[in-house]
DNA sequence: CTGTTAGCGCATTCAA
DNA sequence: TTGAATGCGCTAACAG
């Protein structure tokens, strides 16, 4: 007879069942109980039959912490997202959970706005994962990213490389530089971008593009328009169009959310897209397919890109060495009608 | 001297510094170390000023594990969803996230979508977390929730209610009857509604809003349009319409994404919405203020009601009761064009 | 094939 | 104000 040195434990007590109560039940070690729900070692089947039993008559959980305590690991990683708004974030996630799922781990999210103490919020995320994923850079201050890096696998998504942080992002620059040469094939000759280079490494890189194709034709790039990706902030530039402030015939958009604000008022407001004023975006968003002129746009890999995080996390997580170079992702450009073509 | 019984940490080596290394290098003892840490107790401030410095040279982060076995819980709370499409679930998770962090809980994620055995990755998401949340019915099956239940808190959000269950979700079928007696007031006759009224609860109250409508003014509400709640879904409809095998002159869709997708189909092969037929869709996702005439829908306090889940959850595993009525949050009418209104 | 035992890292009671 | 000792529930040698 197997010694159980605990007491019986309560199935419905404060707790839940534990290894003991069940190994009591089955009339077996906790070993025993371990080795069948572990699938390592052997079992008699006749014994792990009576275990399974315990297990269900108890409706025994196994305590995450204990097992994790015992085999030094979580199994799960962390994925640090600056925020969920639009499909961007959520495709990512999607592929970051499905492939993490896949390879056996749990994800513990955290969002970064609203809270007051990112860091702090890092921290204890660290606390329970073995490895994190940060989206961007303004998520998280590179000092705690570097912090971070010395305790856990850490992979920077879409954001500044740093020290010898791994990082991994969809093609930018190039696909830019494509877009805005494609505008310019449709005889536009005062391209404006708006978005801040500044709000993203991603944002960078567009701009960056942007220039390039001006620089292919000799031409020199006007000043990006510096505000936020958001609605409001296209209206706004809208409104700068409409009273001759500005003068455009073509709006490289640092993303859709801009790009559909700004096509809609200028639709209200009389103006022809892409006659009077050409508008392009960035993400391929829902909205962009289903407006008139359908929204020339450029579609990223965004859940692939999330499952690449989380594969490398796991790599290095299974002992791998960080990934020297950034991993890019290639990007495709989706051409509708706001660009001038006659398609939808 | 305070006795150190393990081994003296490698700061940088695996595993990452422990409670006896951070003891070791202050000079005291774990104790000492975790009321610090803990802000239990009182510690001088000496001493403390030393412990923090030693935590500070080695990078020490506390192993979650250790402590959640220590204290006997996790400090996390589960998110069950069954995918992550479009905005609603972005937002519930938002809400859900940003209350659960509120509370000090961390939030695990796991997307039903796609996984073989949603039972079996129920029961490794609870062996990590205090309690959990489920969204609907169809990501998990009432046995796996049964199962639970008897183990942690469980809230099901947006389902059906089940035994003991707590479940919370927003109200549809009186909305569903005004959106109705709405497109009725401009005077159609034949409404169609379209989704799968078993697809989710939610749906099948959106229906029954729908006949209530009919029934109010004594007409036979037509059987449902049971399509999947997909874009391809939406375009099949469309079609149906136009080859004049379906009559009607408004169509009740079961969410936006069916409607924008419908409408748009409409209008490309020549119809007038809402001229010819009124649409009207239910989420109010970001496309449904962009596309001409804007939709009309129905827009849910889906943030809210993920906080609420987090709250009651939070609640629950402090020691409170279940709630014994499912919690409804009220929703919101959003009329633009596409019902016949002359907004824009 | 199965049982015994020794930790995993931390919080916490009890002494001092 | 601080330290020593104990145990949380589980895994993984090691013995048999």
């Amino acid at each position: 007879m197997p010694t159980v040195p605990k007491p019986s434990g309560q199935p419905s007590g404060p707790g839940g069942a534990t290894i003991y109560s069940v190994a009591e039940r089955a009339g077996v070690s906790i070993a025993t109980v371990s080795r069948v729900l572990q699938g390592a070692g052997t079992v008699s089947s006749k014994t792990t039959q009576k275990v399974l039993d315990a297990v269900d008559q108890l409706n025994y959980v196994p305590l995450g912490a204990a097992r994790s305590l015992a085999v030094r690991h979580h199994e799960a990683h962390g994925l640090v997202l600056p925020e969920l708004s639009g499909p961007y974030y959520a495709e990512l996630l999607i592929g970051f959970e499905s492939r993490a799922a896949e390879l056996g781990q749990s994800v513990t999210l955290m969002l970064t706005e609203g809270k007051a103490d990112i860091a702090r919020a890092v921290r204890q995320l660290a606390t329970h994962v073995d490895a994190i994923a940060v989206l961007g850079s303004a998520a998280m201050p590179p000092a705690v990213a570097r912090a971070l890096h010395g305790q856990k696998p850490v992979v920077i998504i879409a954001g500044t490389p740093q020290d010898g942080i791994e990082s991994v992002r969809a093609e930018n620059a190039h696909s830019a530089e494509q877009l805005t040469a494609h505008v310019f094939a449709h005889g536009r000759t005062r391209l404006l971008f708006v978005g801040d280079p500044e709000g993203a490494p991603d944002m960078r890189e567009r701009h960056s593009g942007f220039v390039a194709a001006h620089v292919a034709r000799g031409l020199e790039p006007a000043e990006p328009l510096r505000v936020p990706f958001r609605e409001g902030a296209g209206e706004a530039v809208a409104e700068r169009i409409l009273s001759g402030e500005l003068e455009a015939d073509g709006l490289v958009c640092a993303n859709d959310e801009l790009a559909l604000a700004i096509m809609s008022h200028l639709q209200d407001a009389g103006r022809d897209v892409p006659g009077q004023i050409a508008v392009v975006g960035w993400d391929d968003v829902m909205a962009a397919r289903y407006v008139r002129p359908g929204l020339t746009t450029v579609r990223q890999p965004v859940r692939e890109l999330g499952a690449l995080a989380a594969e490398r996390l796991h790599q290095r997580v299974s002992g791998g060495q960080p990934q020297l170079e950034p991993q890019v992702l290639p990007t495709e450009l989706v051409i509708r009608g706001s660009c001038g073509c006659t398609s939808p």
